[in-house]
DNA sequence: TTATTGTCGATTGTCAACAATCTTCCGAAC
DNA sequence: GTTCGGAAGATTGTTGACAATCGACAATAA
């Protein structure tokens, strides 16, 4: 049986908190490196300390925040050897989740690798930024959502906050634009069609031009 | 300069409570699928509810607890399939852990995994159940800790959380005994030794074994 | 001047009371 | 008998006040 309406979205304060600090991560407007004060926070979402501090556990556990016994928080500030760890783990995570969707690949997962896809390159034609990162990250997020294994995608959420933060931060502070047009033409095409040692050659090769981009950034002056 | 005499283990209640839930999970104390109650347990522990909820929340992101909201919160109870599914992505993380070694192994590595095999002979010996468990885990760590991967150390570490959870339930369970004695001969000769691919492929077997035995806890009568 | 100690403000950690929610169970209406 | 509704109990969610800790700065003494 199907679900005759949406589930009311009856969140506790925690859970509608986590998102709304997830959300101003990503975002920028709690920028990496910048300190979190809980009563500063809390009073600015119009909660008490308590469901603030178990949102902050979450992030910290998230790898998204980290603190400092009695004395301050802070958004985390990703290192060069943080985002090259991000996407070694992710060339293997993400080559294993194509070896188990490979076979069972259906007419479903066809039409939604192109339809993000097109939603990627529509974000990037309308020069929206922040926008472009999400599609990106939500066309990758696909197979992982098709391997029907639920340990890869939390693994793979995990991930996917840090890089969005990351991006998104340096894509503020350097002026650089999104993700280029043509950069994922190649992995859709061989998403779609039949050649698995293809595929895993072309993500290890994904990621590593992803890895030399991020390197780019802190080479700056 | 050296350190003159150690720190003070000055934590706060929610770091000693998770790690002493932890253990009480680990240990059986807290079966998996019974129910906590944070008030029962912080007047067991001697704290108020607000820590406890803040160790509690960070189980729940380890995969160890599961909470449902205003009702109640339960020791994990893993399927058959949330197992085969950590044993899957354990055999892709332990692979890609050797991958990373694999050049680089030196004396201290080649000295800790003798080490930490005969320690754990020793415990399977002794015919101390938990500890051959822990042991086991030990060993298996070895090539995490060595990679120098942060990242895959911490992924390997909620990995094996679980796993020490379900082993030592079934354990105590069925009165089945921990690891055999020659296990781990083959794994320990390999990692020792020259043939990348040979290691790759006891990984593999390692892991299709380790499955096969859980799936016969869950086959008894 | 320089090293040591005391003090203060900022921040996180902890507590106990109170509120909201869910489940269960019982009784009434049909 | 079945279904509906509502009260009761159990549990988690939330709050505001208070305590502990840390880092910095000033006061002090050599």
């Amino acid at each position: 049986m199907g679900q005759l309406v949406d589930l009311l979205p009856r969140s506790t304060f925690r859970e509608q908190i986590s998102v709304k600090l997830r959300e101003a991560i990503m975002n920028g407007s709690l920028a990496p490196g910048s300190q979190i004060v809980e009563s500063r926070l809390a009073s600015q979402f119009g909660v008490s300390r308590g469901p603030l501090r178990e949102a902050i556990r979450e992030l910290i556990n998230e790898g998204l925040l980290v603190s400092r016994s009695y004395t301050s928080t802070f958004v985390i500030d990703l290192s060069k050897d943080d985002v090259q760890e991000i996407y070694s783990i992710r060339t293997v995570l993400e080559t294993f989740a194509f070896e188990l969707v490979w076979e069972t690949r259906d007419d479903w997962f066809r039409d939604e690798i192109k339809r993000r896809h097109a939603a990627l390159l529509e974000t990037i034609d309308c020069g929206a930024d922040d926008e472009s990162i999400a599609a990106e990250l939500s066309l990758h997020s696909l197979v992982y959502e098709a391997s029907r294994h639920k340990l890869l995608v939390s693994m793979w959420n995990g991930l996917k906050g840090r890089l969005q933060i990351y991006w998104a931060a340096h894509h503020r502070a350097h002026g650089i634009r999104g993700p280029k047009r043509e950069s994922h033409d190649q992995y859709v095409a061989l998403a779609l069609g039949d050649d698995l040692n293809a595929m895993k050659a072309e993500i290890s090769d994904h990621m590593k031009r992803g890895a030399k981009v991020t390197e780019a950034f802190l080479e700056r002056p």
